[in-house]
DNA sequence: TATTGTTATACTCTATAACTATA
DNA sequence: TATAGTTATAGAGTATAACAATA
């Protein structure tokens, strides 16, 4: 790419993201969210899935039976946006609505039959994904990411 | 939030983000990441500017005369994106196109007067949306996690 | 009165494809 | 032929406001 600027004198030097902005802990986030959100989109290229959608099935997992206004809590979205992420996995088949007996205006969101399987089949898929982003990192590194975000988000 | 579900027997269990996602770095950025967006909008909701713009603004500040294309090498963009934001930038009056009398196709982008003045008044604000995003690091961990989102990203 | 969820709607961001102008 | 940029267009994602059902 540029290579008559390369090639001529007058423009020899390649503009580079100038060392201010490259210690920039802002953008060193969004970069990084950038490149995770690809390689998720890259490696899971065959499933009808997002980063999201697919975030949204191992919460549903572990925790079976969720409101939305929970999961509107828990993913830091408003609700109407859960209303529209419940939908798409809905009419893929991967999770059911069922009013909340106990609080008849709640929706209970489940995953189906069919969603656990998707889930299986994707889950290898979105580890070779994170295994894609993490590479430059070893454990130690790893952890001690974790633990800065972790920290970084008050949890 | 919740308070029938919190008050009832059954419901007593607080929804919880299980620690198998808690400890999920994908998770993690993704969190740290939109924390970072709606701290930003939060402080500069008196200037017409996103997280982006005030990013492209700083670029041009120590690169003036950039080509688009090159915008969309340094920010991971697609070249039409690249339109759509300097569009905008260009209709606040912040950025001028000039074509390169050395290569006619391209556009070189530069910072204008009001676009200096513009980036002044925005910058305490978009510090203290960064401040507010970082304050539960200390300056030790803001090193580390510069330097781990530095190796991720390959730079 | 307050809360849960839905709908209608609109706006932002992003990209693909087709184009033009230059190289 | 290849590259820089624009335009038309379409799709995802997000949110606000108004609403219906329920608490």
């Amino acid at each position: 790419m540029h290579y008559y600027r390369l090639a001529t004198p007058e423009h020899a030097v390649q503009p580079r993201i100038p060392t201010s902005i490259r210690r920039h802990l802002p953008y060193l986030l969004a970069r990084a969210y950038q490149r995770q959100q690809r390689l998720f989109e890259a490696h899971t290229r065959d499933f009808d899935i997002t980063g999201r959608d697919y975030g949204l099935l191992l919460m549903l997992e572990s925790n079976p039976g969720l409101w939305q206004s929970e999961i509107a809590d828990l993913m830091g979205l408003d609700r109407t946006t859960v209303t529209y992420l419940v939908d798409g996995l809905q009419k893929r088949g991967w999770v059911a609505r069922e009013p909340d007996p106990a609080d008849r205006r709640a929706h209970v969101v489940t995953m189906t039959a069919d969603g656990r399987t998707a889930l299986e089949s994707i889950r290898p898929a979105a580890a070779a994904a994170i295994d894609e982003v993490l590479a430059p990192l070893d454990e130690t590194e790893r952890d001690q990411l974790r633990a800065l975000l972790t920290r970084l988000l008050g949890h």
